[in-house]
Parts: C-alpha cells; sequence; structure tokens
DNA sequence: TTCATTGCTTGATAATTGTCAAGCAATCGA
DNA sequence: TCGATTGCTTGACAATTATCAAGCAATGAA
C-alpha cells in the first residue's frame, strides 16, 4: 500500500517551484526518503489536530481540504496535481489546520516532515522556495477571507464563476471542476442556496446546465461580479 | 517627517524573531537603510493595491489593516507594538492586498522592500525566520477563516471574548482593546448587531460596560463557545 | 456651560441565508 | 430491467443578519 517512491516520480515533482532550485543531492535525499501511497476515493487521509508527520503532493487525483467545529464542516480549498499542501504546518512542526479526504482515486507522495525541516536548514536554495510558496499561500488566504466578508454569496458565485472561466480557456462555456454541493462550502454557503444563486444570475446572462456554466453575457456578469485583481487573481 | 532610524530602536527591531538570528551586519544594513515616520491618528499610510516600497514594523502606537471593495470596507487585523506587517507582498514584490491606517499616533519603522528582498537572499538564516514567520502568519489566518465559515456571529463574539481574556491576564474582567466599531468589522458584523450579540450573551454570564467585559460564569460561557485550539490558539 | 460631534444602542423592518421536507433525474448494481 | 442511492432542486418557513431611523451618553471645543 505505501511504497517507496518510484524515480519515474522524481521530474514531476522536482518541476514544482518549491523543488526545482535545491541543490541535487538535498531533492534526491528527500526523495529516497519519500512513500507513495494509492488512496482511494473518499478517504480522509489527514484529520485535523492530527501531527504533521509528511509533507504531501498530489501525482494524481484530487484532494479536499476542509475543516470542521462542533458537527459543522466547510471545504477550504481543493488540491490538484501536482501540488503540495500540509507545508506551513510541516515547517512549524504543528498539528494540522485541516483535514484532508481524496475526492477520487488519488496517488500522493509523502514526504517525511523531519526530513523537509532538515532539507529546510541545509539547503538556502530551498528555504527560500518555501519562503515564496509560503507568501503565495498566505496571500491566497488573505483573498478568500476578503471575498467572504466583503461580499454577499451571489456576488461570491458571480466572481467564482468568472475566475473559472479564465482557468478554463476564457471562452463563454466550461464544466464546474467539482460538485456543487463542494462548491457550495467552499463559497461558504448552503447547497440549496447555491441552487438558488445560480437562477439569481440568470438575468446576469449565466445559465446552467449541470455542470456546465454558460456566460451568455459577458459584460453584465461583469458588471456585476465587480471582480478585482486583490481579490480574485491568484496568480499574484 | 521621515528620518533615519536612530540607534535607539536597534534593540527593540532586533528582539524580534524575524531579526533576531541574523548576521550582524545585515542587519546593520538594513536598520542603515530604515527610516521612521510619526503618524498622527486615523491616518491611512498604506492603500490596497499599492506597491509594497516597505516592510513595515510598528515601533508604538497601533495600526488597523482592512479591505475594501465596491464601497464596502472589513478589518482584517489590528497591528501593535513590536511588529511588522506587509511581509508577504514585500518577499513576493506584489501589491499589497490590505491598506493599513494608525487607529492613534504611532511610530512606524521603514524598511526598503528591496532591501529586505536582498537580505532575504544574502542571509539563509534572515531566509529561515521569514520561513517561521510566515508559516506563522498563514495558519493565523487559516484559523480566522475557520472562524468566520463554521461559527454564527454569536459564537464570534463568545469565542473573541475567551481568546481576549486569556491575552490579558486570564481575570474575570478586562477591558476591549479597540473600539467597537472595529472589533464588530473584525468579526464580520455591524455595530448593531455586535450591540446585540453582547446582550446575547448575557444568558452566559458575560456582562458589557462601556469597554469593560466581565465574564460572570466562565464555565457557560465556555460551554457555548466551545473553543477549539485549532481555532482559537493562535500562539501556534 | 452649552452645543455639536461621536460612538453606541435600540426598535422596526427588510434582506439574506439556513433548515426541513419533498420531489426529480441520473447513476449504478443486482 | 428494476429498485435503490445520490446529488440536485424547489417550496415553505424560520433564523440570522443587515438597514434605516431615532435616541442617548460621553467627549470635546467654543
Amino acid at each position: 500500500m505505501r511504497k517507496e517512491m518510484p524515480e519515474s516520480d522524481y521530474p514531476d515533482i522536482r518541476e514544482l517551484h518549491l523543488f526545482s532550485d535545491m541543490a541535487h543531492e538535498n531533492f534526491m535525499s528527500l526523495m529516497r526518503g519519500a512513500y507513495v501511497q494509492a488512496f482511494p476515493p473518499q478517504i480522509e487521509m489527514i484529520t485535523e489536530g492530527d501531527p504533521s508527520d509528511f509533507l504531501h503532493v498530489v501525482l494524481t487525483g484530487s484532494v479536499d481540504l476542509f475543516c470542521s467545529w462542533n458537527g459543522r464542516e466547510t471545504s477550504m480549498a481543493t488540491v490538484r496535481p501536482i501540488s503540495t499542501f500540509i507545508l506551513a504546518a510541516t515547517i512549524r512542526d504543528a498539528p494540522n489546520l485541516m483535514s484532508a479526504r481524496t475526492l477520487e482515486k488519488s496517488r500522493i507522495a509523502l514526504i517525511p516532515s523531519q526530513d523537509v525541516r532538515a532539507a529546510f536548514n541545509a539547503d538556502s536554495d530551498f528555504a527560500r522556495a518555501i519562503v515564496t510558496e509560503l507568501a503565495q499561500c498566505y496571500r491566497s488566504v488573505i483573498k478568500t477571507q476578503k471575498d467572504l466578508k466583503l461580499r454577499t454569496s451571489l456576488e461570491r458565485l458571480a466572481n467564482f464563476i468568472l475566475r473559472q472561466q479564465k482557468r478554463a480557456d476564457g471562452g463563454a462555456g466550461f464544466d464546474l471542476p467539482f460538485e456543487k454541493r463542494r462548491l457550495a462550502s467552499f463559497l461558504g454557503m448552503t447547497p440549496e442556496n447555491l441552487s438558488r444563486a445560480f437562477k439569481g444570475l440568470q438575468p446576469y446572462g449565466v445559465s446552467v446546465n449541470g455542470t456546465r456554466i454558460t456566460i451568455k453575457e459577458q459584460s453584465d456578469l461583469e458588471t456585476f461580479a465587480k471582480p478585482s485583481p486583490l481579490i480574485d487573481d491568484h496568480s499574484t
């Protein structure tokens, strides 16, 4: 079930900005201590509060990061190949703040946290790459928080649609990248309200058919959504 | 108005975890390029979207970080001495995501961002300290986001009171550290609703007189608030 | 002191969002 | 093919939160 990572996976991981600058021997020693595990769908691989034993890298499939409190649950992010998660907890050797579950069958690389911390101390290029990555993550969360605090659910949905459209190919139609119920949770609303929100965007030229979204009046939607690079551009 | 930083300020800044490990000459060269500026109250010193020209350090006074969109405004955090802000934007050389205004008369140290980035590249101990700091900041924002998405406004207020009580001295009474209207904005609610929320906590043994909060039934409040270290403990 | 300002509170009302229950369509395994 | 499950939608209703208007108490300047 949990195997040493095959060398064929090294290049994909090496290409990540996080690892691309580190010294060869440090990278190799990280990889040699790493595992790869194949998870079935809907498996909770991490529970919030757990110690962060491994830095995780999604190689294939997808992973939902979510949080719970007092019987409630909310989705925080979806992680897709190829990227890492649980970096901050690994660095600080602190408990994970989020739980993680596979959304589909997924291959995950597991790099022991103590190896990451050792590499972080030994390799200053790696340390610098981690800084850049963490600063990026931090800014992303701040943007999400602005989205949550400054916008109504209808506005959040409208802007999500515009972001997603850009991420697809910029064309008028695209498919939602995950279930609507997860989208609802991510946007901080109930599935019932998401359903109504989609209807609420019809007057602005949005039509929905299953997972397919079509934007018939781009400018109407943009006028309503008022997207801002300081909230919606997650690349800076 | 903007002066070179006097050497008498060096020790306070040097004590910050961020700078404590860096090589003497690197620290000195950062400091020699830095300024200190005294701001009157209620001055907007940074507007979101501005380039991040300086890493800021609050020496005295206090600063509110806030965001705006479409005519709305929300408070994100209050920065108190001695601590830095605008670190992530400085590192990434990206526009500030938040605006900053003084809440009271404040002395702020301004360290040119390019100097910080140079030091970050030259001094690997500094780079490592930045990692730790950013990981901490990231985790704090995640906690705030969990608070926002998983709790009602009454629950957020109850937990805020418990956190604040701990931060004071753990006694039954303490003073709010800022205006109620700012607290309302920070907690993601209107001032009117904050007023009602305080009343809503009376049955759990909370009484309010001006800025003075008194917890008469600690256990009742805790039973209602259900604080969790994974949301409310901002030290890990 | 007196008056204006400011911040907070209160009440009435409206908008938003959540909950519960039911129904429908698509999917899947027996 | 059938029945069961799953995810989404809809409607009715309830809870939460926001808005608007007014009032009150503390503060500060003339």
